[in-house]
DNA sequence: CGACTCTTTGAATTTTGTCAAACTGAGTGG
DNA sequence: CCACTCAGTTTGACAAAATTCAAAGAGTCG
């Protein structure tokens, strides 16, 4: 069962992604369902285009996303903002801080955004209790290094237009992935001027490039929503293949 | 073989630059140091320029630098190549291993290299038994996280020049954390083709780059040897700032 | 209707890429 | 010891991709 349109996924207030995450992963143990299902969290509920955190702070907790979208990013000395990662619900952004004293990065919301803060605390004991948990928080750091890479790969070999590409690919097997992609669309809640600060191109260019893929009717995208008329096409123009992503349930889209 | 202050430590068969690395951090139990000098390790010596594990490989070890560099990588549909990181000695490049069954990058030598491969299930034996070296593990490859998101914001927002000032920061630094750094100056066995893939620019380009460097006495370049005149001033044009490479002791000139 | 943010457009400029050839220095073998 | 090779570096002329600057349009919200 993969990917199907869970509506009422993003409302329930109990519904916690990253469960469903580790579920997918392996099964919960009655003892680990339990732990998870207790484990603490303060819950908060954020503007869009909020900081979360920010470089340099030194954060006694980490956040899940339970709903929204979140942009992880440094602004360089000469005042320019690179987007180095996109957070999406089941995502903890920010789970390096857990080992990493000081916080590299600053991150903030995209959209209003429903977190669930997680104490260290919490956190290590319940990765000393159980080192399954613990692993599966290590793989899930391992894949977000994946993508890192991915995107030094995207961004410093690929021309705009196929870099566009591959962004949104990824992106949209991401949100497969935890059920927020219905057919061939989904919402994409991202401007242009944030796309060109995760891309490393202008947003003058990401417009043009956005123009260019409409003309070629390699996407639809209109306000906030965004439709993939022809998936294999996308694919190959962006030259993508999700076997970074290390999903477990090989997705027939993807 | 050359790249070392230390001549001892690249010769002695029994000096562990991961038991060195760990010490860094906290001080070892004797258990735990027992653990890891008795670690079961294939010694291997490989040329330069040879893979030590390809894209798709599903290894069922890891492989810990000895001595020389290595190169983490993947070549695009297009034939072009990104190298995303560059391994120096202590380091684990494809730890990741661990938790990934698939290799999502290639790794080669960059120079002749001594290496020691540790089976995965002695890693996860020995993280099982000591949760502090399991923690350190992880911790180890959240920094290597933390340095692609900094390639790509380097790649993204940072033109040609102080792009390859920032790489050259970022090397020395971490060469100086395991001993390899003379003064200013060091071994830097890249050639430009390899700067070129790292930095996603072109050969030609980086080479414009380096006279012009050289010519702004930013750098000292003749051979593979490396000799930075004015630390201070490279840091500044690289946009160079340390805290992402989250090292434990603070370096005077880091 | 402003006020606002986000998108779109055009023209001139800069950075970087492409191609192709020459140069350099360290081996290698006659 | 001198060609010869070979990998790596350097150069120049030209082309392409992307940036910059500046301004106008579109959509939404109070």
């Amino acid at each position: 069962m993969h990917a199907s349109f869970h509506p009422q996924a993003s409302f329930d207030p109990d519904y916690n992604p990253m469960i469903r995450k580790l579920e997918s992963i392996f099964t919960l143990t009655d003892d680990e369902r339990r732990a998870l299902e207790t484990l603490p969290m303060q819950l908060a509920v954020l503007r869009d285009h909020q900081d979360i955190v920010r470089e340099g702070d030194r954060p006694s907790r980490s956040c899940l996303i339970l709903g929204g979208f979140t942009a992880t990013y440094k602004i360089t000395a000469g005042g320019k903002r690179q987007i180095v990662a996109f957070g999406i619900p089941g995502d903890i952004p920010d789970l390096q801080s857990l080992h990493l004293k000081v916080l590299d990065v600053s991150i903030g919301t995209l959209t209003q955004c429903r977190l669930g803060f997680i104490t260290h605390d919490d956190l290590r004991d319940l990765c000393t209790r159980f080192p399954r948990i613990a692993a599966a928080f290590w793989r899930e750091t391992l894949i977000e290094g994946a993508i890192f890479r991915e995107w030094v790969i995207n961004i410093g070999r690929r021309e705009a237009y196929s870099r566009m590409a591959h962004v949104l690919c990824e992106f949209l097997v991401r949100l497969r992935a935890v059920g927020l992609v219905e057919g061939h669309a989904c919402d994409l809640p991202i401007t242009q001027v944030e796309f060109a600060d995760a891309l490393g191109i202008t947003p003058v260019h990401i417009n043009r490039v956005f123009q260019q893929m409409r003309a070629d009717g390699l996407i639809e995208l209109k306000g906030e929503r965004l439709n993939i008329p022809d998936w294999d096409r996308l694919k190959h123009v962006g030259e993508f293949d999700s076997t970074y992503l290390h999903l477990e349930i090989d997705q027939a889209v993807a």
